[in-house]
DNA sequence: TTCTTGACGTGC
DNA sequence: CACGTCAAGAAC
């Protein structure tokens, strides 16, 4: 008799599936969660269907028995296929998908008891400013040490003073410790006609199994409300919901929204959880006890046991698409999952991608629009700043039209937004004597200027230095200058301009975690910031009543570079930057700078015309055949040696298949051709959509052969060009 | 990925 | 001969 044996993917990326013994008494099946032996170490892995994982067959004297099982419930079918689709698709190993679904080994077996602190009301007989700051600041609350010194922006060594001097006290909690359960009926909305259409036709659609939907509606029309009446008929219907946005800083006013309609916060799911708190919503979300979550890009691959829908809040952003490890796109592996647990998925968007639009007119997805603003506010009425004729003086970035605007708001007590997509206060900085300009010593990027940290620092690795007295090329001192705008230096040029005016710059230096979020929403809210500088940080999520004026500092930038979705991503940047403004009672005006008022993009916007810029754009997108009408793909090759990464990216390119439907481009230096220390090439490759390319790539790159230092990774559907 | 193994060099 | 580096191969 066959000995009882199991096909584990174990977590090692490195390896295929490998054959364990069960032991007598172990009820592994598909989907077990176990620890399996592997060479001297224990590896986390999952039991799998073996006859969907071919592999070769080992002796069952070879078999090593299986450590353990896991006390979480098995990885359910619909995610097990979805693994494999994610792998297959996107050409990765099952295990680097499988590292998604299980996050750590701390999450699975960490301590069942953490202890939080709260304050017990007692003055410390030492009451520093620290210490009164902290205590003002944790009136009523409760959490790690960690956690309260977040809220308190105080050290830990501040928070454990006041625990031995007695004004906090220890409480040991369960960390599996129950969840809120958020209510369907707590705060049901007053919805304006269309909205009460469009959440019902969204609701209605749960419990029907799969049903892609395309929920189009203008900035402020109150999209969210809408899919809100869908999560909750999920509720209702006993299932779990899944809302994914695409950054966490805009999870803060989401969370908000959320417990003023459903009475409690959902489950956040993000990296930024601490261990404890992944701990808990791991198994919350696995045992099903999590009714809601909302996350980022990580938290689809969670195991759900009781699916009912699927939201992807702005869904035609860029930030789905994950650039390292598995290069998936959370929007449209949401959908596949959607599929496989067959249940509905809501693309929610005001700027819908071509391709998801491509998708309505295929008639795959169904669509439901909201065509008007909330509550009577209208659309903001968008004006084209022509640079070459409105220019600012010397050394000045904002236009003379637009520093009236802002004055205007100013005497109006309204406030404005000035929103330029550049980090830090100058993007280049060179020396005037002998023209050296400083480069990233890993990548093939400037160093950009950051004058409130005071350093210099490269933003594709996170390499830092000191601003140097003197050039290291010429030796020249004092003789360095700042070159081109960054968020930084328009802010000290509102102050030059206006030095009443409480400004705050918004990028993800200055809100680097929720908490700052909120901070910020409150001080909006408030009324204590007159003028805003921010990137794309500020472009989407927020709503302030009181905003009324966006001026989009340079809307050239983002048309540069030849990047095949330029068009379409200005467009919907700075539709969704002018969507911030008006959102109240007060209308609103968007101030558009450009030294090309004339380029379709910026004319389009100024119309209003967002059919005709989609067709437009849909068509030259057709014409050559690019997605979502033709594919494409990305071989990158990178080295620390330049020569091997060049021989390696030629001899792949050599390799290439002839296929019909497909062509290759290069190799050629990839568009950041040194990236952290490794030399990149890149080969391109574009094929017709019913090309299975992906097969194709496999077998090619399985015919060639490159050193253990050479790194080749497959980014298909492309979306960064970097 | 991480560990072991064996070939081959260097220094003493 | 002892010790180091490095490439290859296995892990069930």
């Amino acid at each position: 008799m066959a000995l009882p044996r199991a096909r584990i993917v174990t977590l090692n990326a490195a390896l295929g599936p490998l054959d364990y013994r069960v032991p007598d008494g172990m009820a592994v099946e598909p989907g077990s969660v176990v620890v399996a032996p592997l060479g001297p170490r224990q590896m986390l892995g999952v039991a799998w269907e073996a006859e969907r994982l071919p592999s070769e067959e080992v002796g069952d004297n070879r078999l090593r028995p299986l450590a353990g099982l896991l006390d979480v419930p098995p990885i359910a079918a619909p995610l097990r296929r979805l693994c494999e689709w994610t792998a297959d698709y996107y050409l990765a190993p099952l295990a680097s998908v499988l590292r998604m679904v299980l996050p750590s080994s701390a999450a699975l077996d960490g301590p069942r008891q953490l202890t939080e602190y709260r304050p017990t009301g007692a003055v410390p007989p030492r009451l520093t400013p620290q210490r009164e700051r902290a205590l003002e600041r944790l009136a009523g609350r409760q959490g790690t040490i960690r956690e309260l010194a977040d809220i308190a922006e105080v050290s830990d060594a501040v928070l454990r003073g006041l625990v031995n001097a007695g004004a906090l006290e220890a409480v040991q909690v369960d960390a599996d410790r129950p969840l809120p359960v958020p209510d369907p009926d707590f705060a049901p909305p007053a919805l304006n006609s269309d909205q009460v259409d469009a959440a019902a036709s969204l609701a209605g659609g749960i419990a029907d199994g799969f049903d892609p939907v395309l929920l189009d509606g203008v900035t402020g029309s109150g999209k969210t409300e809408v899919y809100f009446e869908a999560i909750a008929a999920a509720l209702r219907a006993g299932r779990q919901a899944l809302v994914l946005l695409p950054e966490i800083a805009l999870t803060e006013p989401f969370l908000k929204r959320f417990e003023a309609r459903f009475g409690c916060p959902p489950v956040a799911w993000h990296s930024g959880l601490r261990s404890s708190e992944r701990r808990r919503a791991w198994r919350g979300i696995a045992s099903g006890e999590a009714q809601v979550v909302v996350g980022a890009r990580s938290a689809l691959f969670l195991p759900y046991p009781a699916l009912g829908l699927i939201v992807v809040d702005e869904a035609h952003e860029p930030s789905f698409k994950q650039e390292d490890g598995v290069q998936y796109h959370a929007r449209d592996t949401a959908v596949m999952r959607a599929m496989f647990e067959d249940i509905p998925v809501i693309l929610s968007s005001a700027t819908p991608a071509i391709e998801s639009k491509q998708m309505v007119e295929l008639g795959r997805y169904r669509e439901v629009v909201l065509p008007s603003r909330f509550a009577g506010a209208e659309l903001p009425e968008i004006r084209a700043v022509d640079m070459t004729q409105d220019m600012p003086p010397r050394g000045r970035w904002l236009a003379p039209s637009l520093v009236a605007e802002i004055e205007a708001n100013l005497a109006a007590g309204e406030q404005s937004l000035l929103f330029l997509n550049r980090r830090g206060f100058a993007p280049l900085t060179l020396c005037r004597h002998c023209g050296h300009r400083f480069q990233c010593p890993n990548c093939t990027a400037w160093m950009v200027e950051h004058r409130l940290m005071h350093r210099l620092a490269c933003h594709h690795c996170g390499h830092v230095m000191p601003p140097p007295k003197a050039c290291p090329e010429c030796g020249e001192e004092d003789s360095l200058v700042a070159c081109g705008p960054g968020v930084e230096r328009i802010a000290d040029e509102v102050a030059e301009l206006f030095p009443d005016a409480r400004t705050a710059i918004v990028t993800s230096d200055t809100i680097w975690s929720p908490a700052r979020a909120a901070q910020f929403v409150e001080e909006m809210e408030a009324g204590a910031i007159d003028i805003v500088v921010g990137t794309q940080l500020v472009t989407k999520g927020y709503h302030f009543p009181n905003l009324t004026l966006v001026g989009v500092v340079d809307a050239d930038l983002g048309l540069q570079g030849g990047d095949l979705r330029a068009a379409e991503r200005s467009f919907q940047q700075i539709s969704q930057v002018a969507g911030r403004a008006g959102r109240g009672d007060k209308p609103g005006r968007v101030l558009v700078q450009s030294h090309d008022p004339e380029a379709p993009v910026i004319a389009a916007l100024v119309r209003g015309d967002v059919a005709g810029f989609y067709s437009a754009e849909t068509e030259a997108r057709r014409d050559a055949a690019m997605p979502p009408f033709g594919r494409l793909a990305a071989i990158v090759v990178s080295s620390e040696d330049q020569g091997e990464a060049e021989g390696t990216a030629r001899r792949i390119g050599n390799a290439a298949p002839k296929v019909e439907d497909m062509a290759v481009f290069g190799p050629a230096p990839a568009p950041l051709a040194m990236l952290r220390g490794r030399h990149r090439q890149r080969i391109l490759v574009h094929a017709a959509r019913a090309l299975d390319v992906q097969d194709v790539i496999r077998d090619w790159l399985g015919g060639v052969e490159w050193g253990p230092k050479v790194r080749v990774s497959v980014d298909v559907d492309p979306y960064s060009f970097l």
